[in-house]
DNA sequence: AAGATTGACAACCGCAGCGCC
DNA sequence: GGGCGCTGCGGTTGTCAATCT
């Protein structure tokens, strides 16, 4: 017995969308919200299928998406990012305000790559290609637990089987290269410096102490006297109806809130 | 001018994660 | 605890325009 399908693919269009098929899926988002994508395109008169309505909104529709080139300093962001990330393509997206998750990957895919090719870069280890495979003494090496596909196929079968739950691996590579998967040290790290809104006053404040970068307000653990970051930390949360993030959306590491809750990533990692 | 090739990006597909029952 | 359904993610494919021969 198999899943049933998504959708009734006969009934369905397929492939580009009409001006009249995105003004429906506007109309009918603007009056009930987002969600319930199954039944959204039978409410919405659209002979689509959910997840391809999903899709369209937000990769194209949404209001707040920011078209049209990148910009040099959004070019590095994604390099950087996916030095530490790799391709998670959204964890990238959630630090670019205005960016989709597919417009980065195929940005990254059409340009970056090749621009990174092009310096003799690897876009895969950011490392120099004839560097890839040369052996590394044995003081730069670190220990490193990959958290990349590979882990977690390991790690599902270690839940479906009782099999170990993940695989350690020795990994060598330089220490100022990048990690091949996620260097687990950079979860935890002072505010993002970036172009976006209220990061950059964090930026120019003194720095708080790690239970405001938490936002842990009023604790006994705060030893930060920065008046000026509690009251914006207090003003960002209750601004917004939503008091589990900022007015803007991000949060201390700079994780837009609205897409992504940094508490769960954390907490998949751990696990 | 026409066909071939390349590049860019929109869209699809399959799978995993998660919550609900 | 396990099955099921829904959503989200990442890889891949399809399509069209631009460029080359």
């Amino acid at each position: 017995m198999g899943r049933s399908p998504c959708c009734e693919k006969e009934h369905t269009n397929k492939g580009a969308w009409t001006k009249e098929e995105d003004e429906r899926l506007i109309a009918y988002i603007k009056a009930n919200g987002e969600g319930c994508w199954r039944s959204l395109p039978k409410a919405a008169g659209l002979l689509r299928c959910g997840k391809s309505c999903r899709l369209r909104w937000i990769n194209y529709l949404r209001p707040d998406l920011k078209r049209g080139n990148f910009t040099p300093d959004e070019d590095s962001l994604i390099i950087k990012f996916h030095s530490l990330l790799g391709n998670k393509w959204s964890l990238i997206a959630a630090r670019l305000p205005g960016r989709t998750d597919n417009e980065i990957k195929n940005y990254w895919n059409t340009h970056i790559r090749r621009k990174l090719l092009s310096r003799g870069i690897d876009p895969a280890t950011h490392k120099p290609i004839n560097e890839v495979t040369t052996p590394q003494s044995k003081d730069q090496t670190v220990k490193n637990i990959s958290f990349g596909p590979q882990f977690e196929k390991n790690k599902n079968l270690g839940q479906k089987q009782n099999g170990p739950v993940c695989k350690e691996e020795k990994v060598e590579y330089p220490i100022e290269g990048r990690c091949p998967d996620l260097n687990l040290e950079l979860r935890i790290s002072p505010p993002f410096q970036d172009h976006y809104g209220e990061s950059q006053m964090f930026a120019r404040e003194k720095s708080p102490c790690f239970a405001c970068r938490l936002g842990l307000k009023n604790v006994k653990e705060c030893s930060c006297d920065t008046a000026a970051w509690q009251t914006m930390l207090s003003n960002s949360s209750s601004s917004s109806g939503d008091s589990s993030s900022s007015s803007t959306g991000y949060d201390f590491l700079g994780l837009n809130t609205r897409i992504l809750d940094f508490r769960n990533f954390e907490m998949k990692l751990e696990k």
